[in-house]
DNA sequence: TCCCAGGTCCTAC
DNA sequence: GTAGGACCTGGG
């Protein structure tokens, strides 16, 4: 089954931007890129979308890549909303096609917890193994072999020596926590989806709510932009508030408010993350994605240039 | 061998 | 409210 789109799509830039982590390049002549989202294996390959194999029936396989990928969001009229920028307009310009996925919330949550104080082939990897160890087989004809991500009920009754030979060190704890409590009915990640930004926070951050544990602001702010599609949502980790330093101090903080020393304390993050959802729009989490990616690639070229 | 990574938690002031 | 340290582990 496969299905093919007129929408601007870039499949590289968006599998490289470091909102999924389940998403590997394919060489040879099959080149392109195939992962595994939400039990479904998948080919991609410029426009096309390929369903190789899943897990289980799966329903409506072109409304699955219609939401997974956002392909109906207008990326130009989204573009027009932001504020006049010259570095933004050349991360655009520069990353067209680059778009927001809509993960499965159980999966984005957990692989954002892993994503702490690790590097991505760290996150990958210990993600990798998690499904291989707990999630579903997929069955498939090509070579090698792919798993889903595993249930709450299995990461929940997860002991410690299992989850730590995955390789998620002291974050096992975090991730048995919120498996337990996802699993047990207490926290019911479905809510989230009719609610706003600010509902959402309330109910993802561990001191805010009790409910999770291992979820500050950074890792809630991923979650409800990467997989609840909250668009105002604008992550702020050291890269971002690199950037915003390097390019952005002038235009956001040239009024009276107070200025920002760059540090990231939690109630900077607080002060800086409102700044930004109000400079950039209600589409500020297209944004960050967008300077992310360009930030993220002028470091990755100056380091092997170095 | 050493430093650091898409942060968060905990403790002490 | 905030500064400082600890934290598993693998990649570079």
């Amino acid at each position: 089954m496969s299905y093919r789109t007129k929408a601007v799509f870039d499949p590289s830039f968006t599998f490289q931007s470091g909102q999924a982590f389940r998403w590997a390049r394919q060489f040879g002549e099959q080149s392109g890129w195939i992962g595994v989202a939400q039990g479904k294996l998948i080919a991609v390959r410029k426009n096309c979308f390929e369903l190789l194999s899943s897990v289980d029936e799966s329903g409506n396989f072109e409304k699955f890549v219609r939401q997974y990928f956002s392909l109906d969001d207008s990326l130009q009229k989204i573009h027009t909303t932001f504020p006049r920028n010259r570095y933004l307009e050349s991360a655009l310009l520069q990353y067209s096609g680059l778009r927001l996925l809509r993960q499965d919330p159980f999966e984005c949550l957990i692989s954002f917890v892993c994503s702490i104080n690790k590097n991505i082939p760290a996150i990958k990897a210990c993600i990798e193994q998690m499904a291989r160890k707990f999630g579903e087989r997929i069955p498939a004809k090509l070579g090698g072999e792919f798993f889903a991500f595993p249930t709450p009920e299995k990461l929940g009754k997860a002991t410690k020596s299992d989850l730590m030979s995955c390789g998620v060190g002291f974050r096992w704890k975090y991730i048995k926590f919120i498996a337990s409590k996802v699993h047990e009915g207490e926290l019911d990640l479905r809510i989230l989806n009719g609610e706003s930004y600010s509902e959402g926070r309330r109910f993802l951050i561990s001191k805010l709510s009790g409910l999770t544990y291992g979820v500050g602001p950074k890792v809630c702010d991923c979650s409800l932009l990467y997989s609840y599609h909250k668009l105002e949502a604008f992550p702020i980790d050291v890269w971002i508030a690199r950037c915003l330093k390097q390019h952005f101090l002038k235009p956001m903080f040239s009024d009276k408010q107070e200025p920002w020393t760059g540090s990231l304390t939690p109630a900077s993050y607080e002060r800086l993350s409102k700044r930004a959802r109000e400079y950039f729009g209600k589409y500020a989490g297209y944004a960050q994605l967008y300077l992310y990616a360009k930030m993220r690639s002028e470091a990755t070229r100056s380091r092997s240039t170095a």
